[in-house]
RNA sequence: GCCGACGUAGCUCAGUGGUAGAGCGGCGGUUUUGUAAACCGUUGGUCGGGGGUUCAAGUCCCUCCGUCGGCUCCA
């Protein structure tokens, strides 16, 4: 009760911040800027304008400077009721272009009102927190292009964003977060840990994963694997580059095509590379004619397929072009549908646990208007979605006509280590492609069945798994994924033969592990290996080699003398829990 | 794609028209080190690419490429 209280409010403030901004900017830029929108969102507020000559970033400390005077004013806000002739004439004397179009297009039998502060009037519902002196914390934060109406054929404005809180302590733990998000952007990370790179000579979107990031992968790979093998799945491959009536046949072309990489013409063939990993599988399906007695196939793939997505989109590992899935493709019965959700959400939420995220849930895709296939048959599949849901045991939310034209889907989203929400598992029916392809099975009344066909990825792709990974743990993987898991230090080159050998035994006992021979003192070796983030540094002197031990200084700074053999069995039993 | 900012050594960054720099890293040496930076030396660059202005361009202009912040939040 109280928090929403404290969120309404923050709203109300953040809208009124979002008024004395345009005011500022009036104040200081003359009353011929152009006014567009000025909302509160989710961690502020923002208001679009158009001005003659751009705002540069110079601006924003004058114009928040401007604010803080106008809050100091404890300044109130007012609203009236006007008329829509009034307010048009309002606008058409002060050549405002954009207030005149919103009032267009509000319904004729809409009140319409103006609120007041200071010396500024606006076009606004309301919503606003009564005087000025309530925002006590305010910060201008980014300047930024942004069509009209978020529409690209529309006039480009500028959009200036700001943030506002009831205290400046509130601001200062705001500006804590977006710092400590700031420290562990997966695109940094990336390149101090050498996880990963995108080479401009390469192109833009395209990952290369270092080694330090080829071993997460492996680990990340294997561990699905195994899952899968336990689930029923089996192992296909199929082709980056397949002739383009394959993506005819499945629609792709028709309704995808301008997210796909341009043709490639070879002996009088045209071919595609694969921005879906459906159609490949699905001829692995009518290789041979299928009876239910098959049913269900499940086909999985590591499949890396690429997406022409916009250049201005692309960012770091979360939107790339070469996309990984760990897709796979299920043809069942139609009676069999509740039961592969079921599976296939069991299967993603075991998965995802594993990362230790501090939460997730499910969200159910409903039809949408434009769909194909009997609503009969969409009602059914999405009941199934739901038991499926409730028999796994996680409350799900629905996101009524939230699905695809071609049937119902199932997300999983999680929560982590700094509360930011990621969609990653997704398990989509599909109604449309068995038609397309024309699948059936041979049922056991011995006629034609088409199949119901569910693509599903539980990780989404490794691409982005692996950016969302390096943020959640800030670097810091825990043990089962850390590239390297211990580092063997000697102190003296009295130890180097002792600290090879070690290192050879963890080797042999499947660990990834080094041996720090540098020429440093242990003080510099334990900070360079802190700043790798790796769990384990085991630093042996003369002692240790007498004695036969290591003394095992974790990435938490706690230090403790064992047993080589303690230590082996104490780090594959971490590994194994993946703890 | 569009608006804006940015692009200097492997990394982080300084350099506002007049001889391209620092720290870290790398390499070589000295030191033989006990829990987050020993010391000395040395290596390192078509200043993102191309074009232009100028006696002279990392610096000013044009263009291309890339990166970053945005482009769903509705008066």
């Amino acid at each position: 009760m109280n928090a929403d209280r404290a969120a309404v409010d923050l709203d109300q403030l953040r809208h009124t911040a979002a008024h004395l901004l345009a005011h500022a900017v009036v104040d200081l830029f003359g009353s011929d800027v152009q006014l567009a929108i000025g909302p509160s969102i989710e961690d502020g507020f923002y208001y679009d304008f158009r001005k003659p000559a751009p705002f540069v970033p110079e601006d924003l400390p004058r114009i928040e400077q401007r604010m803080r005077e106008l809050v100091g004013k404890d300044l109130k806000m007012s609203g009236r009721e006007v008329s829509r002739t009034e307010a048009v004439a309002y606008y058409k004397d002060r050549n405002q272009p954009f207030k005149l179009e919103l009032i267009d297009g509000i319904p004729a039998d809409e009140p319409l009102s103006f609120y007041t502060i200071g010396e500024f009037t606006d076009l606004c519902r309301g919503g606003h927190v009564a005087s000025s002196k309530e925002i006590g914390a305010l910060k201008l934060t980014s300047l930024a292009g942004a069509y009209w109406r978020g529409d690209e054929h529309r006039p480009m404005l500028q959009r200036i964003y700001g943030t506002a809180f009831a205290s400046q302590s509130e601001l200062d733990e705001h500006l804590a977060r977006v710092e400590e998000a700031e420290r562990r952007d997966h695109r940094k990370l990336g390149k101090e840990l050498d996880l990963f790179s995108i080479e401009e000579s390469a192109g833009p979107g395209l990952v290369f994963w270092h080694p330090n990031g080829g071993r997460v992968r492996q680990v990340l790979e294997e561990f699905i694997r195994g899952e899968l093998r336990k689930r029923g799945y089996e192992p296909v491959y199929t082709p980056h580059v397949v002739s383009e009536e394959l993506f005819r046949i499945s629609g792709h072309i028709q309704s995808f095509a301008e997210n796909m990489f341009a043709p490639i013409d070879v002996d009088e063939q045209r071919y595609r590379l694969k921005p879906m990993n459906c159609p490949g599988h699905i001829l692995i399906y009518k290789s041979r004619p299928r009876s239910y007695r098959d049913l269900p196939l499940r086909l999985a793939e590591f499949g890396t397929v690429y997406r022409f997505e916009r250049s201005g989109t692309l960012h770091g590992l979360l939107r790339v072009r070469g996309i990984t899935q760990d897709d796979a493709h299920l043809f069942c019965t139609p009676e069999q549908l509740q039961q592969e959700f079921e599976n296939t959400a069991d299967a993603a939420l075991t998965v995802l646990k594993a990362f230790k995220f501090e939460s997730y849930h499910f969200s159910v895709a409903t039809r949408p208007d434009k769909a194909i296939g009997e609503p009969e048959v969409w009602d059914r599949a999405t009941d199934a979605i739901k038991r499926a849901c409730d028999n796994v045991g996680l409350a799900y939310e629905i996101e009524e006509g939230g699905g695809a034209f071609y049937g119902p889907k199932l997300d999983i989203n999680v929560k982590d280590a700094i509360g930011r929400d990621w969609q990653l598992s997704t398990v989509q029916a599909d109604f449309n492609l068995p038609e397309r392809f024309e699948l059936t099975y041979a049922g056991a009344d011995g006629a034609d069945h088409r199949p119901v066909m569910i693509h599903r990825a539980l990780l989404g792709s490794l691409e982005r798994l692996f950016g969302v990974l390096i943020e959640h743990f800030g670097g810091a993987f825990p043990a089962w994924l850390a590239p390297v898991q211990a580092v063997v230090m000697p102190i003296t080159d009295g130890q180097f033969d002792y600290a090879r050998r070690i290192n050879d035994t963890l080797f042999e006992k499947g660990f990834r592990s080094e041996v720090d021979a540098s020429n440093e003192r242990l003080q510099k070796k334990i900070r360079t290996q802190q700043l790798r983030k790796v769990p384990y540094m085991l630093v042996v002197g003369k002692t240790e080699a007498a004695e036969g031990t290591v003394n095992v200084r974790a990435r938490s700074g706690e230090q403790r003398t064992m047993s080589l053999e303690s230590f082996v069995a104490e780090l594959a039993a971490e590994v194994a829990a993946r703890a």
